[in-house]
DNA sequence: TGTACATCAGTGAACGCGCGTTCACTGATGTAC
DNA sequence: TGTACATCAGTGAACGCGCGTTCACTGATGTAC
């Protein structure tokens, strides 16, 4: 509660991660400059890159962050295959931020293994509920295709339903 | 086949569309420059402002050459739903950057008309096939969904397989 | 056939801007003794 | 309890860069008479 500002700030990095998503959130994942970042965290401009290394750096912590929420998310889900898709698009429209930098792929540091890890164990779990590899492709393809159609408005849920049931009712049309 | 490069190009603006098609498929869509453009083409950096009035005016031209482009893959695949959406995975593979573009309509003049012809040309004949509105949705959402899936590289047909095999595998996995 | 003039296409210099990154620095914290 | 020192976090000035846009201009073409 003191009006003075510590030099410290005791959890910056974690700051920064979330003064990006907000401005991912604003202007998307491409337009986003480490100058600004540190403008709404308040700090001065170099200090993403001292946490970071560099704006890729920063990113690549930003597309971990999601999937770690996508991988609980999914866990949370169960199972059932249409829960999980369900939980996949929930996921895309709840963190738009995370969701559009985890498929920017040429915005991060690929390589990075914590980035792998988590990934990994998200794109386990979507595996589990799907069958036969055709019908795993169909089911990504099609809640990866309703999450980004919704995502940019392409697509608008009917007035007085949601996006669970609009996912609910998308997934619905998969062969059992 | 004269040395000599004249004053005036001939037909500069379709030039600069294709200049800044190859520069999207370098470097994606959020990083194109006008001068990067102006370059590829060989002009000063001034002419493409000339044209297009502004960056956005650009890439407006680009949408609307690659909503022209699905529209005549699309009538050219015939009536038949399996067949249309084999089409828009292989328009978004084989045009990657028009693709990109169309997409991302916070870089575009959204209230060009003849951007909204085009476009609506397009989402007309993508309906023709669908059937119910809840199977429109899944049905576009699957095709885009693979769509953009291949094209990030998140999925790669099997080797020996292609994109249409893999396209057709995955429509038949929508119920009839 | 010739000449004047309007129109359009493209140029190139100049501007101001925000950016990423580097670097020597200072403030704060923790640890060894 | 005190003091020295190492370590880490964050600063702020400076750099060079590529950018979009503006603007007065020049080269080329077409049309009127």
């Amino acid at each position: 509660m003191s009006e003075a500002k510590p030099y410290h700030h005791g959890d910056l990095r974690r700051a920064l991660v979330e003064s990006a998503v907000a401005a991912i959130d604003e202007h998307g994942p491409g337009a986003l400059s480490l100058r600004d970042v540190a403008r709404r965290a308040g700090v001065s401009h170099a200090a993403p890159t001292h946490h970071f290394g560099d704006k890729a750096g920063l990113l690549t912590a930003v597309a971990v962050a999601g999937y770690r929420l996508l991988d609980a998310a999914l866990a949370a889900a169960g199972p059932d295959f249409a829960e999980l898709g369900v939980a996949y698009v929930r996921f895309a429209t709840d963190h738009p931020a995370h969701f559009a930098v985890m498929f920017r792929p040429e915005l991060l540091h690929t390589d990075d293994p914590e980035l792998a890890v988590a990934r990994d164990s998200a794109g386990g779990r979507l595996h589990t509920g799907a069958g036969d590899p055709s019908r795993a492709v169909a089911a990504w393809s099609l809640v990866h295709g309703l999450a980004t159609l919704l995502r940019q408005g392409a697509i608008t849920p009917e007035p007085g339903t949601g996006v669970t049931e609009l996912a609910r009712s998308v997934t619905r049309q998969l062969k059992r």
